[in-house]
DNA sequence: TTTATATTGAGATTGATTCTCAATTACAAT
DNA sequence: ATTGTAATTGAGAATCAATCTCAATATAAA
């Protein structure tokens, strides 16, 4: 089961004619090591405090690898960066952002799944992603 | 009724005691000349083009002051910048977005609002915008 | 080994957005 | 009207994430 994103992105890469060097295998195992967000600069410091290495550039193109064979998502800008966060083995989730401490809150509802299938069926849409975020204060925020 | 974006606009500056000035009020009218999307760099030039002015800093500041107040909505970065839509006088709606021919479907859906409520209670979280899109492909394209 | 192609990284570049701050404006109080 | 006070403006500088450049390097096949 481990490293079975490995297997995933090897492949992918493959089909494209392209190698799994060991830059880009630094960041996916970056990008898998925890759950949560992360952005680039992020990758950037804690690959080399881990005694890797790879330049900005690189992970800005292995992400968008990774978007492209779907390993991971790109979550809505919160303030004026791109954030991400690795979706293979976890539930999709929509998320809650907190416009005052930044908080993240991972939102699972099934009703929302269902909702969506019969909006699409109504338009006769095949859905293949979707992005659903609510922004305002969290508990301890809106208490000013 | 019309105009009436205005009278909203110079009471939220009151409140604020802040003052409607001629380049609020240019911004405010181009923002409202049309409907659909437009970014700040859009408005620089029409702006212009119409024979008022206003600088660039300045159409920042007020698109901020928009939002606060609702008139303005941010949409979903499209590509690399932010675009707007105001949004006084017309339903909030969602999209349905197909891959394929790039066509966007407006989607408004009074079981949806419920459901965000709802969720926003569970959380105690004071919702103040939204985004729910999603991205496949629509009844034509769908039919490769 | 030779050849061809993919990949990398340092640094330059881009471009949207924000910031700075001196000059200007609006208005209330005298 | 004049003065004082606070809000507002704009030109250009600064910021900073993201992208691009391109020579050097790695990889794999022939």
């Amino acid at each position: 089961m481990k490293q079975m994103e490995e297997k995933i992105f090897r492949e992918f890469l493959e089909k494209k004619g392209c190698k799994l060097t060991k830059e880009r295998a630094a960041i996916l195992s970056e990008v898998f090591s925890k759950h949560g967000h992360f952005d680039p600069e992020d990758l950037f410091f804690k690959i080399r405090a881990k005694g890797m290495k790879a330049s900005r550039a690189s992970i800005y193109r292995t992400l968008q690898l990774l978007l492209e064979c779907g390993l991971v998502e790109q979550v809505e800008r919160v303030d004026k960066h791109a954030h991400y966060e690795h979706i293979f083995g976890h539930k999709h989730h929509d998320h809650l952002i907190c416009l005052k401490c930044g908080k993240v809150i991972q939102l699972f509802s099934e009703k929302l799944s269902k909702l969506q299938e019969q909006l699409c069926k109504k338009e006769n849409f095949r859905c293949v992603s979707h992005t659903f975020e609510m922004k305002g204060y969290c508990e301890k925020c809106r208490a000013r």
